[in-house]
DNA sequence: ATAAAACCTCAAGCAAAGTTGAGGTCAACA
DNA sequence: TGTTGACCTCAACTTTGCTTGAGGTTTTAT
């Protein structure tokens, strides 16, 4: 299919097909990354894409990162800080994810109290009474943080 | 400011303006809102909207069941059952919330399972063996659940 | 009576995260 | 040496959830 390393079954660098295969991204999103900066290719004499085996690991993270609710852009910024041609370090994953998986435990947070506040008003059949979050979303709110804010602003 | 009751501070009636600065959505939203079927509005005879005050109710809820991550359309599917003219009831509230507390619970239950594998990892420095459940989304997730899916396909 | 604020409609624009298609090149296999 | 399948670029389109603006009407306040 492509050029085998030859001392290996493995081939030594990836396909853009290959990697999308692999990764279960479609070639087009690996473009679409590579535009945003997220990834990087080396190109062949033919000017197809090469990448290193590394990428699968990039990859990965990033589709990790998505998971937590992490932007693309936010993705980008924390992993422009590494360089593109070496592998990701378990280091590298270990400040990654401290900040990633704070994000997540606030979502999560977020979403539960949200699951607290909707438990409560079943139970009480809030919604005919005035103290319900529901009732009157502004004054509510207003109690739970700083500003005038309704609703959570809610990246969830 | 507009036309009030007779008998009461609280004005019949609401106009778009009134019913965006209490339930804190843009008047532009209102309308978008509208387009979508998620609300209706009867006119004066200026042609200009009017509301009545099970309005707030129906837009906080709204709010809350976008909030869980629930689509506009699917919220709008889920109180295209209920009549527009009249106030949603504890029992309607009960009969919304039961479809959409199970998708929370959903939703914080993938966010969860994504934060453990991410402490795994950390705790592992797993980006550096096999095992990881970054190393090989496909195999890994394959094991995960139903179907061909790689990194699941996360409505989060 | 008139000016300002609020409202109306409709069209266009934005951001995120991709996908799709047209038109053309490259490479692997028989 | 073909001929297929994989690849290339670039532009346009998709969906979700709105916002912004133009151009015009209605209400309210003075």
């Amino acid at each position: 299919m492509m050029e085998k390393c030859p001392n290996s079954k493995m081939p030594r660098e990836l396909s853009v097909g290959e990697v999308a295969e692999r990764s279960g991204v479609a070639v087009s999103t690996l473009h679409f990354y590579e535009t945003k900066g997220l990834i990087r290719s080396q190109r062949n004499r033919g000017n197809q894409r090469r990448y290193p085996r590394s990428i699968l690991r990039r990859v990965a993270v990033i589709k990790v990162a998505q998971r937590t609710g992490i932007p693309l852009s936010e993705i980008a910024d924390a992993l422009s800080v590494l360089p593109h041609d070496r592998p990701l370090t378990a280091e590298d994953w270990r400040m990654l994810s401290k900040t990633w998986r704070r994000q997540l435990d606030d979502r999560i947070a977020r979403l539960t109290k949200l699951r607290n506040q909707i438990d409560g008003c079943i139970g009480c059949g809030c919604l005919s009474m005035q103290e319900c979050p529901l009732r009157n979303p502004l004054d509510t709110l207003a109690m739970e943080g700083p500003g005038p804010r309704l609703l959570e602003p809610d990246p969830a």
